[in-house]
DNA sequence: GACGTATAAAACCATCTAGTTATAGAACCG
DNA sequence: CGGTTCTATAACTAGATGGTTTTATACGTC
């Protein structure tokens, strides 16, 4: 279900650049050149950067002026959050062992793999 | 931290195909042929996507005769989860009231910004 | 109206991506 | 040994991505 918007919230997320405007965007709303002066980066490059995090709702912008504020829209993050959240059990102690447990069941029973 | 990580993670999460291989190897560990079945995909393809999906770190593979079972490897997911996790506030309810009566208090105390 | 500042858009380039087909390798079956 | 099955590699293509420089737009100020 939503598939596109799971592959433009993980995308977007996937580059260094962009995580970073967002982790400055958690501090508060900023403007395009106050992103833009940690980066060894011109100005365009960042504003394409903001573009990918706009289109994919991960941030919003404003108007002041010249000015184009961004503020962080955590929405998204809880989207691609839930997602993960299905396999926290695989990660989970209790699980490994449950499934190491299972594993053995079906070593021990037949060499037929469950399809189901 | 481990920027390139997240990256790679990120990155192979961004992908449908990707994301249903790993919904199925949530169910047990499947080979290729069980993999690429469900999917109007060349092998090849399939195989092109499990290498991003290990060279992620987020699958590994044994041996099994010809066959190169693949198993759903969770800890990747868990560092992709704690990543989010920081911004959990962010998109929770009382964090939204706390944001606003901040916001409040920054409009109402002086023009500039805080940049710490 | 002219100038400076903040941002976006255009055009371009190199690299990566997702897919294909065709081929090769590895292991089993007879 | 010969054929079949499973998987990976190679070579190719079309399109996306991340960056650049240059140019245009929008707004505020003098």
């Amino acid at each position: 279900m939503a598939a596109d918007i799971l592959d433009a919230t993980f995308a977007a997320l996937a580059d260094p650049t962009r995580r970073a405007i967002l982790a400055r965007l958690a501090e508060g709303d900023a403007t395009v050149m106050e992103l833009a002066a940690p980066f060894a980066m011109s100005q365009p490059g960042v504003s394409k950067h903001l573009r990918v995090l706009e289109r994919a709702g991960l941030i919003s912008r404003g108007r002041d002026a010249q000015r184009r504020p961004c503020r962080l829209e955590a929405g998204r993050l809880k989207t691609a959050m839930d997602w993960l959240a299905d396999y926290r059990s695989y990660w989970e102690e209790s699980y490994q062992r449950l499934d190491d447990l299972l594993g053995e069941l079906e070593a021990g029973t037949s060499s037929e793999r469950e399809t189901r």
